[in-house]
DNA sequence: ACAGCCTATCAACACTATGTCGAGAATGCT
DNA sequence: AGCATTCTCGACATAGTGTTGATAGGCTGT
C-alpha cells in the first residue's frame, strides 16, 4: 500500500524528474526482503527462457513462493520489477564506462575499443534484462525514460571524446560532435540487441566489435564528406 | 473464420517462408469491403495520436462503426491490421529502394546519400506505422519477421553496393561486406527511429541526412584500422 | 502479559481486454 | 419464392491486472 502509493508518485513524474526512485519497498529490514530478492531471480531466470510479456505476475509470485496477491506488497506491478533490475544492471555498469572511455588518450582506436568493447560487456552480461527493458520500453514510459538516460549518459561521454579529439587536431571538423556520438551510440544499441535478441539480420557476434570499431574510428577520424 | 485459419497458416509458416500471405479477408467483393478499410484508417488515424498498446480493438470497431465482434469477421486481431498497414507500406516503399541505390554508380557518396533518403522518405511517411511495428515487434513474431524481412533486404542491396565498389577498387577491404551493411542499415534504422519517435538522446532531424551519409562514406571507404 | 503496531499474507472482488459461438439480418442469385 | 453468401451482433468464456479488507505473527514498550 505504501510502496504502492510512492511507487505511483514515482511513475507519474519520472519524464520530467529522472529522479532516483525508490523501485520496490521501503523500509522493512525484516525477513521479507528476502521474499523481494526470491521475485527478482525468479524474474531473472524466467527471462532467460522466454519474454516479458509471456511472464504473468502469477508466475513471478509461484516462481518465489507467494500468492499472486503477495506479490503486491512487493512490487506495484510486473514493470516495477524488471525496472529494478535495469537498476541494478546499470548501477553496476555506469562505473565501467566512465572509465572505459576516458582514458586512453594515447591511442584513438584503442579508445573507441575500449568503449565498444565495456558497451558490449555491459549489457552482454544481462541479455535477458536488456531484452525485457527492451520489450517493456514499446509500452512503458518510466522503462524509457530509463533507457533513454543510460544512453544519454554513453551519448555525453562519447561527445567528449569527439570534441577532446578534435581540440587535439586529430579529428576533422566534420558533422555536429553531439549528432555523432548519437549516432554512434545508437549503432552500438541497434547491432549489439540484433545480437543478443538473435535477430535474423545481424552482425556476426566474433566480428561485431570489429565492424563497429571501423564504423566509430572511420567516422570519427575520416575526412567530411564534400556536399 | 475462413479469415482466421489462413491467417494462422500464415502466421506460423512466417519465419520459414516470406510467402505474400493475404492479410484480412480473402474474396468477398461486396460491399464489406469497404469497411475492411474503414478499419485501416481508423488505425493509421488513431495511431497518430496514441501508441498501439492504448488502442483497443473496441476503437477499431467503434471508429470504423461497427461493433467488436464484427470486427473479427475482418481481422482475426488488432496485431493483422497492424500487419496489413506495414505490408501496404512496404510494397509501396520496396520499389523505390531498387532504383535508390542500384542506380549511381558514378558519385560515391551520392549513392548512398540516394539510399540513406530512399530509407527517410519511406519509413518517414508513414511514422505512425513504423511506430506501430516497432511496438508490435516486442510482443509479436509474425510482425518481427516481416520487419526482419523488410531490413534484409535493405542490408542486400547495400553488401552488393560495397562488393561493387570493392570490386572497382575505389573501397578498401575492410571489415566484411555483409558485417558493415548489417551495422550500416542498423545505424539507420535506429537514429531514423529515434527521430520519429522523438525519443530524447536523438540525431536533430534537419542533420540526419548528413549526419549518415558521413558515416556510411566514411565506413564504406576510409581505411582499415589496424587491430 | 497484554495492548498496540508493524510486517506480511491471502481470498475475494472489480475491472478490462481478448477472442469465440451461434443466432440472426441483409443482400443477391436462380 | 427459396437459398446461399456475406455480414452483424449479443452473450459467453477466459485470462490477466490491480484493489480491499480481514487476519496472522512477531516485536516493543509498559
Amino acid at each position: 500500500m505504501t510502496a504502492t502509493t510512492e511507487r505511483d508518485a514515482a511513475a507519474t513524474d519520472a519524464t520530467a524528474t529522472p529522479a532516483p526512485a525508490v523501485r520496490g519497498r521501503r523500509s522493512a529490514r525484516a525477513a521479507g526482503d528476502e521474499r523481494e530478492q526470491a521475485i527478482l531471480r525468479t524474474a531473472e531466470t524466467l527471462l532467460e527462457r522466454r519474454p516479458l510479456a509471456e511472464i504473468s505476475v502469477d508466475d513471478l509470485a509461484q516462481g518465489a513462493g507467494l500468492s499472486r496477491s503477495a506479490f503486491y506488497f512487493y512490487f506495484p506491478s510486473k514493470a516495477a520489477v524488471v525496472l529494478m533490475l535495469v537498476d541494478r544492471m546499470v548501477e553496476q555498469a555506469s562505473g565501467a564506462r566512465d572509465t572505459a572511455l576516458a582514458q586512453l588518450d594515447s591511442d584513438p582506436a584503442a579508445a573507441c575499443r575500449a568503449g565498444i568493447e565495456g558497451f558490449y560487456a555491459t549489457f552482454g552480461a544481462h541479455r535477458p534484462v536488456v531484452r525485457a527493458v527492451s520489450e517493456l520500453s514499446a509500452t512503458n514510459d518510466e522503462a524509457r525514460a530509463l533507457w533513454s538516460q543510460v544512453m544519454q549518459g554513453w551519448v555525453e561521454q562519447v561527445t567528449e571524446l569527439i570534441e577532446a579529439e578534435r581540440a587535439r587536431g586529430v579529428a576533422p571538423n566534420a558533422v555536429s560532435a553531439s549528432d555523432l556520438a548519437t549516432a554512434l551510440v545508437q549503432l552500438n544499441e541497434r547491432v549489439l540487441q540484433a545480437i543478443f535478441i538473435e535477430e535474423s539480420p545481424a552482425v556476426s557476434e566474433r566480428a561485431a566489435i570489429d565492424t563497429l570499431t571501423h564504423v566509430w574510428v572511420n567516422s570519427i577520424y575520416g575526412a567530411p564528406v564534400e556536399a
